[in-house]
RNA sequence: GUGGAUGUAGCUCAAUGGUAGAGCCCCGGCUUGUGAUGCCGGUGGUUGUGGGUUCGAGCCCCAUCAUCCACCCCA
């Protein structure tokens, strides 16, 4: 339909169904994370733009061309915030919080990026995304893994896959990097454009190329975890056996690549096969130097961030909220003893909605639309004498009752 | 940023270049203060927007905007 107004291009309204589900959602997540005493953090959505550049790298494709960024009436350069984990560390070292032990925490809040709007992607979304400052692992990556994995169980999310690798380290990357472009190389003229590219700009992201007549070429390609250092190996090693032990699914993912700068080690993503293009639901892994490349102490950490919008079309759709009672005035002269009533009702925690006096009919029918379990019939004569027809909707069935026996009628209904 | 598909009533959709319709929803009526099914009636459209071709455009052409899908990238 055509308004005049509409909301900016890839930036949606969240609606009461879609609300439901994003609620249920955030409640399992606190209630998830609670268990590992993660504890929830409010950060904010306006930063400034360089600290993203510095921690997401200049040449990702989030830094170069989709962050909202704009400079303030103050001249400042700033932007929304394309992702969470850059600015809650700028937190944990503006806090001061580098010698208070490790930190555990989580958010629930909007990320922006101007991309091409599709399915399972917008402008504007929600992420839920959980840091842990201080821990080097592997133990703790393997908790992290299980506390996502906890709570897309108790979501009941089925069909979700768990793929794991590690990105080795500083000591050992380079290394591999250097094979890696060498054997790319070679190879210029089988791969796609785009790959060509990618072969100076970030090679490892050829690995993970869509392009059919691409992955022929890399069939025997070098791979990351068969070239990490010994710390890196037994790390992988330490995850792959935490993972083991707690009987997690998973599945080692050579081609598991990280488009944000940060990332070392340990990089997992849980995938499904059910929303088309955009099939990761939730993705994270170490960032070893990220702390100490934004100016704090030499910090290890580990996080993940999913998308509550990807999680909302896996799940089912959630009831509304059900009308215990509909309140039925008729005639004028019951107007505030009707108000009363529904105040009374709601007081003892009863859902109540009041059908707007008018004609009984026309109230009914708003009743029944609402799917009310009972209807409070109020009139002159119910006013005398201080009670209500109470019909049950379900059987048609009415009597006449005073507050407290309605009351009561209605809570037994309810359990 | 690239490619493709689609825009007609609140919703789902019709309409050989010749008077814009249906179903559902909504509102009202079918005698007193009572819902669901049924019957009757009603509101509701500059056909996304702006140009062009034509005697005449919802239909053809161009542009633009939006939605969807894919690429890119990512949660």
């Amino acid at each position: 339909m055509s308004t005049q107004f509409r909301s900016i291009r890839g930036i949606h309204d969240g609606l009461p169904e879609e609300v439901r589900s994003f609620r249920h959602i955030e409640e399992t997540a606190r209630r998830v994370f609670s268990r590992y005493v993660f504890s929830e953090v409010r950060l904010p959505v306006l930063e400034p733009t360089a600290m993203f550049v510095r921690s997401i790298g200049s040449d990702t494709d989030i830094v170069a061309k989709e962050m909202y960024r704009f400079e303030d009436r103050g001249g400042d350069d700033i932007c929304l915030r394309p992702e969470g984990t850059a600015g809650a560390v700028r937190a944990y070292l503006q806090a001061g919080l580098t010698r208070s032990g490790a930190q555990r925490w989580f958010y629930i809040g909007p990320m922006f990026r101007r991309e091409r709007p599709q399915k399972g992607r917008l402008r504007q979304f929600q992420q839920i995304g959980a840091e842990w400052f201080g821990v080097s692992g592997p133990v703790e990556d393997v908790e992290v893994l299980a506390m996502a994995h906890a709570f897309l169980e108790e979501l009941g999310i089925p069909e979700l896959a768990m793929e794991i690798n590690s990105l080795g380290c500083p000591v050992c990357r380079p290394a591999y990097r250097d094979k890696l472009v060498a054997f790319l190389d070679a190879r210029r003229v089988s791969l796609c454009e785009t790959c060509n590219t990618r072969i100076d700009s970030n090679p490892m992201r050829v690995l993970d190329c869509k392009v059919g007549s691409c992955q022929a070429q890399l069939a025997d390609a070098p791979e990351m975890a068969s070239h990490l250092c010994g710390d890196c190996q037994s790390h992988f090693d330490g995850v792959k056996s935490g993972l083991d032990a707690l009987a997690i699914p998973y599945v080692v993912n050579p081609r598991i690549v990280r488009g944000l700068d940060y990332y070392n080690r340990t990089a997992f993503e849980i995938v499904t096969n059910k929303l088309g293009a955009q099939g990761t639901v939730l993705a994270g892994g170490r960032y070893d130097g990220l702390v100490e490349e934004l100016g704090g102490p030499a910090t290890p950490a580990i996080g993940f961030a999913m998308g509550m919008e990807r999680l909302a079309m896996l799940l089912p759709d959630i009831a509304a909220g059900s009308v215990d009672v509909a309140v039925v005035a008729i005639g004028d002269s019951v107007a505030a003893y009707a108000l009363g009533i529904a105040d009374r009702l709601r007081r003892a925690g009863c859902h109540v909605i009041h059908c707007g006096g008018g004609a009984a009919k026309r109230q009914f029918k708003v009743a029944d639309r609402e799917q009310a379990r009972f209807v409070a019939v109020l009139g002159e004569d119910e006013m005398q004498q201080g009670l209500m027809q109470v019909k049950d909707m379900q059987s048609g069935s009415q009597q006449a009752l005073g507050i407290d026996a309605a009351i009561a009628a209605i809570r037994q209904e309810r359990s």
